[in-house]
DNA sequence: TATGAATGAGCCTTCATTCAT
DNA sequence: AATGAATGAAGGCTCATTCAT
């Protein structure tokens, strides 16, 4: 008896297994959506039983939240090790769009996820308590490298943040999410890395071509404007 | 009362019936995905009856199947209605970059089906026949007019057509596909029209400036810039 | 408009129809069983429709109680023809039986319907009117050969008609209500010609075989036996 | 009281359950044939749920696969326990014959089962892995008695053992599968022992009959026949 | 902690039958 | 006489969830 339980399983088995569900959870739910989504698949896949799931996460949707947590949680935890404000304003932006677009390019499951949150009008986003703190200051970040650009007349002034952001954001996702689609419609295979690598320098180009100022206008000329 | 009885619709009407379920079915897919939606809850906002839906679409894919069809048809339908052809080429740009951002703002089912549709990696779109006619002239036509605005000096050369669709079609999708989880993150509504209508300004904007000319690349300007 | 009426469907297309459905409705349930026939699959074979079905036979079971009553007839009908009252005794009862095992070889759906009814214990034979009247003069005729066959020494004596009858049919009827599993069984297919005529013969002399009198029995030699 | 808990069943037995399971599945199948069982009523006769048995039989099919195998099982088990091998030929078959006419009598739910899947063309059986073996012996057996039979002189030799094994068999199994309609052609009841019991001894009678030799064929007897 | 067994509600689908023309 | 449209009931099957060990 003595020591033996050493040898028995690890005593942090339970977060091991915690572990193991979220991620065979995070599959399924990318693979199938929610309502598609089978709770005897994610027990199978996770080598767990369905008990323990209940267990851990009290239901489906309660195991469908925390997957949604961790998607956003490891998006933005990523995000958030570009340490932008430590960069020229320029190459903050150029930073900053080439990680959206290789993000939604590396991670399927996310746009999978956020795909089928919309499609229930994030109505188990607003349930999750973690996620709120991890967008509280991306705002400020991405007005803060505007306005450096904007000072130091690298960028147009008078853009908003939010707009910005989104439109940016817009151009990874747009490709990964519907590219199932947009390869049928096209006949080709936008899974293809040259594909993707055209895209995705067309899509850099476009976003910084639209911060650089207009000729003449925003290099002010003589007294001002008015 | 006289001769009013030949104007309503007759209790049989199969074409009728037919387009009612479609209808009912398309509310249904966008609101809650294929796994999701309820053929109960088809029939019953159809007036029809189940019966009537296996009788006409063969089962429930057969029916998501003819709602994608529907969809695809009804965009591409308006698309075409656009006449790009005649027009000069910013002007044709703007009307097709306008287009795509308003029907996405104006038809949530679109977004809605073809985010389903992507999830089942288009397995269903490979089944419409009637969905590759649809597309046939689409790069085509987009390429003429790049063509055009770069003939003219409008544009910037050696625009790829597919990529810049889809960086132009990404805009205003990812904006209303994303709009719930954005306006959660954001903590504003996405939906109140006059933050659309600033993004969608700024988008176009973005479009179009991506197809100016460089300075001092297509345009020489004596000195050059360093 | 004159004449006219001649060109048209035939008046007795009535008639017509209701011999159609009988047969398509003979073909489906033997096919089928009464539950596993569709309605729909007999009013599509007929080139009939459903409510022509409903018109002429009531309902569902109502068909099979009239394909009952037509197999029967047919059966018997063919039975008749055969005329064993005007033959020699050895000879009727040889033809009495090679008629039973032709007819089940000749007619599988006589098989089936029979078998199905049984499943439901012959419940609507029961209730069809013109099935008993075919065998009334059954048993009586089949004791007539015996009789005859017992009073000229062909056949033993006290062969009670029914018992002989069931057994009799029992040869044909069997090997062909089961050929199918019986040809699983014996890795052998029972529906081949010579396979069936040589079972056909051994069936008849075992038949016959039984009713020859016993050697020192019914003909008497001697002063008794042992 | 004691002790006595370890006696009773538990709750949850799945041996148990797969086997009350099956056996209300018999019941069901062979009282309204594969089309017209109830998954419902086979859940509730055997106190299980319906759930359990698509856990343990896959789905109806699967059930009816299970049902048949072990229908076969059945009735070649307790042919083998017969030790046919071991007793004199004439003795043998007299005990092969009154086994099938008396299991046939006492098991009706073989023939409905049988008939069914002869329904079906013996679909099921060519998939039921398990029974083949039952068979595999059975023509050897029935072959190995005729020619002991026919070495000793009891028995007329070149009788093939297939054929009259199905003859033997229809017997007792015409009886039964048909004795719904039977009985209501002939206006008796089939079912009083007393009308089986003489059947029964007639049958017998035939069978063996059939088997003994010719007079003056193998036993040669003076002048011969002309 | 872990697990196989069990369950009730509900979903997709089918069917016999009737209605309206 | 004939037909396409419509329907309610029910059947096979699945799922998230809980029980008993």
């Amino acid at each position: 008896m003595l020591g033996n339980w050493m040898v028995t399983q690890p005593r942090r088995n339970a977060e091991l297994t915690r572990r193991r569900i979220l991620d065979a959870a995070t599959r399924e739910f990318a693979a199938k959506g929610l309502a598609g989504a089978r709770v005897d698949a994610i027990a199978r896949a996770s080598r767990a039983n369905k008990r323990m799931i209940y267990q851990y996460y009290g239901n489906k949707e309660g195991l469908y939240v925390a997957v949604l947590e961790a998607t956003y949680a490891r998006f933005r935890g990523r995000e958030r090790t570009l340490r932008l404000a430590e960069l020229d304003p320029v190459e903050a932006m150029r930073r900053l769009v080439l990680f959206n677009l290789d993000y939604c390019h590396a991670h399927p499951e996310f746009i999978s996820i956020l795909n089928n949150e919309n499609l229930h009008r994030a109505r188990h986003l607003k349930r999750a308590k973690s996620v709120p703190p991890l967008h509280a200051t991306l705002t400020e970040t991405i007005g803060a490298i505007l306005e450096r650009g904007g000072a130091n007349g690298a960028f147009r002034s008078g853009i908003d943040p939010m707009r910005f952001y989104i439109a940016l954001a817009s151009l990874g996702y747009f490709y990964h999410s519907n590219r199932h689609t947009l390869s049928a419609i096209f006949r080709t295979d936008l899974a293809r890395t040259a594909t993707w690598r055209a895209y995705r320098d067309e899509a850099v180009a476009m976003v910084l071509r639209h911060l650089v100022p207009e000729r003449g206008v925003d290099r002010p000329r003589g007294r001002g404007i008015k």
